[in-house]
RNA sequence: CGCGGGGUGGAGCAGUCCGGUAGCUCGUUGGGCUCAUAACCCAAAGGUCGCAGGUUCAAAUCCUGCCCCCGCAACCA
């Protein structure tokens, strides 16, 4: 039965290089919040894409000597390209759209005319500092040393007839509800006192110096840049303005944009701003995230620093990979990323906490009881703790979740692995194994165990399907017992069934090893 | 006075909105246990919470001023 629908999105990644750990991290948020929300019986439309126009991708094409249509799909297909790294990263999109999509571009088509006969579109005149052979544009802060960042020749300024979006004339009904749907806080405070207090301005959609782009089809000089072309995407994929999808209506308004600081203004300010000219619901969510840094400097190709997700995932496992991206850091904020970090956090919560809860108790439960308990089972005092938190975890879990805040839902999970750590301490079933008379009561310290490694594994199944999938199997929990319904109390296991010891799911790794073995591979 | 974020035991961080014994992980030291992946459990050492004032019975938290680091400033997730 489904309690609704739920729309989230990433951003549609920008087609001019392979994709990084940062873009790995977006993804890997999103699916885990889209596994979350279908686990929980939610309708959940999970939509992801590429932005494939513009003067980069025309430029790259070019000294690859290929087109741009090729260059884009050679990115997204080939061998460790964006498609194999979803893949891999077991990212379960509902749907991918490609600006470059036939049915797009005619949207695209449709919704610029429509703003320009409202009048929200208008022909002026672009003034800027402009490189000539380059043949491009350039802000103040994006010239190096006063020249153009590309060939680092001298720019000046220049002028060329373009169209611009009104987006002054929403200026006020954005900035009553920016605070409503941006979060978090601060980039509110951001967005309000760098654009809209000291007054929005127009925005340039259009250009002539490329043609690596969707036309305008009145007036086929103009290319339209990036801002209509990819902001539309979240509508244009559930089929406005075009035949190929029919479930706008089903999942418009979005419950939630995930995307990176950076282009936090594009998308609560411009975006709303083309949705109420649109006469558009506004989405309900928009969720700036941090970056993932490196020593503390950005993350980005020209530094060569970027850290391949493929490599760390195919290395270490991409459940541990995505367990770390989402538990390390604050989503939020900006953190930094070392492979030191990795590893270790991989050691302490992954292999030794919840992997070797799982692999003892089954060895447990295994070798006194040949892997089935016995139904005559004696509870005491001592058990009250561990099951209250493991029954009381739903909730804290749920709170943190729905806030976004990762990294609490995960610590609230492995409070209870670690108590149920301690609880064999306590319990000491090696001891109660030396008599069969306390056989009732050791059959009841290892179900206790068991049902709280059931109810942890099956909060962590967004975060690691595929591990959380083994430890239910090797617990000997399957069909309904691995659904989230069968976890609103505790209890919900039998008793008679039997677990099965499997292998080691997060082998503990030897961290000076593993550094020097990473370091010799970065420099490849 | 452009804007935002940060400065918390050796390292990395949470806590700051809504004031109430300063918390987590790693590391170190000592002890326990032997079911388990040399894992697990207990204990200890280690912090004037960037600096200086202020408000308060009480400040990491609120207010004022200052110092330092990082990012953004109209195409990097």
């Amino acid at each position: 039965m489904s309690k609704g629908t739920f729309y989230i999105t990433t951003p549609i990644y920008y087609s001019s290089g392979d994709l990084h750990i940062g873009h790995t991290y977006c993804s890997v948020a999103v699916d885990v919040m889209a596994r979350y929300k279908r686990m929980q019986g939610y309708d959940v439309m999970f939509l992801t894409g590429t932005d494939e126009h513009g003067l980069s991708v025309e430029k790259s094409a070019i000294s690859a000597g290929v087109s741009p249509k090729e260059f884009v799909d050679n990115l997204l297909y080939k061998d460790g390209g964006i498609m194999s790294l979803w893949k891999l990263m077991n990212i379960s999109y509902d749907r991918f759209i490609r600006t470059t999509d036939d049915y797009h571009v005619t949207s695209i088509q449709k919704i610029f005319r429509a703003l320009y006969d409202k009048g929200d579109i208008y022909k002026g005149t672009y003034k800027g500092l402009y490189c000539v052979p380059c043949e491009s544009f350039w802000t103040q802060s994006q010239l190096s040393d006063g020249n153009c960042p590309d060939c680092g020749r001298g720019v000046e300024y220049a002028e060329e007839e373009a169209y611009f979006f009104r987006q002054s004339k929403y200026a006020d009904q954005i900035t009553e509800l920016i605070g409503g749907y941006l979060e978090p806080a601060s980039r509110v405070n951001e967005m309000m006192n760098n654009f809209l207090k000291p007054g929005l301005e127009d925005i340039c959609v259009t250009r002539t110096s490329f043609k690596w782009g969707i036309p305008v089809d009145f007036d086929p000089e103009h290319v339209i840049y990036v801002w209509i072309d990819a902001l539309s995407n979240y509508i244009t994929a559930l089929g406005y303005q075009n035949e190929k999808y029919d479930d706008f209506d089903k999942y418009w308004p979005c419950d939630v944009h995930f995307v990176g600081k950076e282009i936090v203004r594009l998308h609560s300010i411009l975006w709303q701003a083309m949705l109420l000219a649109l006469d558009l619901p506004l989405p309900k969510k928009v969720f700036g995230h941090g970056w993932l840094l490196l020593d503390g400097d950005k993350m980005s190709k020209s530094k060569g620093n970027v850290q391949d997700p493929i490599i760390l995932a195919e290395r270490y496992g991409v459940d541990a990979l995505r367990y770390f991206l989402l538990r390390e850091y604050t989503f939020g904020t900006d953190g930094n990323f070392t492979n030191e970090l990795l590893i270790n956090r991989i050691n302490a919560d992954l292999a030794n906490d919840l992997g070797n809860l799982v692999s003892r108790t089954v060895a447990m439960a295994d070798k006194y009881f040949d892997g089935t308990l016995p139904a005559e089972q004696e509870a005491k005092a001592a058990d009250d703790e561990l099951i209250s938190m493991a029954a009381g975890l739903g909730d804290v879990f749920e709170a943190n979740m729905d806030k976004y805040a990762y990294q609490d839902a995960l610590i609230a999970v492995f409070k209870v692995t670690s108590r149920a750590n301690k609880y064999i301490d306590e319990t000491t079933p090696w001891v109660l194994a030396k008599d069969d008379s306390n056989n009732a009561r050791l059959a009841a310290v290892l179900y206790n165990l068991l049902e709280t490694i059931r109810i942890c594994a099956i909060y962590l199944t967004p975060f690691m399907p595929h591990s959380c999938s083994i430890i239910l199997t090797q617990i000997g929990a399957s069909g309904d017992l691995t659904k989230y319904d069968s976890i609103q109390g505790f209890g919900g296991l039998p008793s008679n069934l039997t677990v099965s010891k499997g292998d080691v799911i997060f082998p503990r790794l030897d961290l000076q090893k593993e550094l020097a073995e990473l370091a010799g591979l970065a420099g490849k």
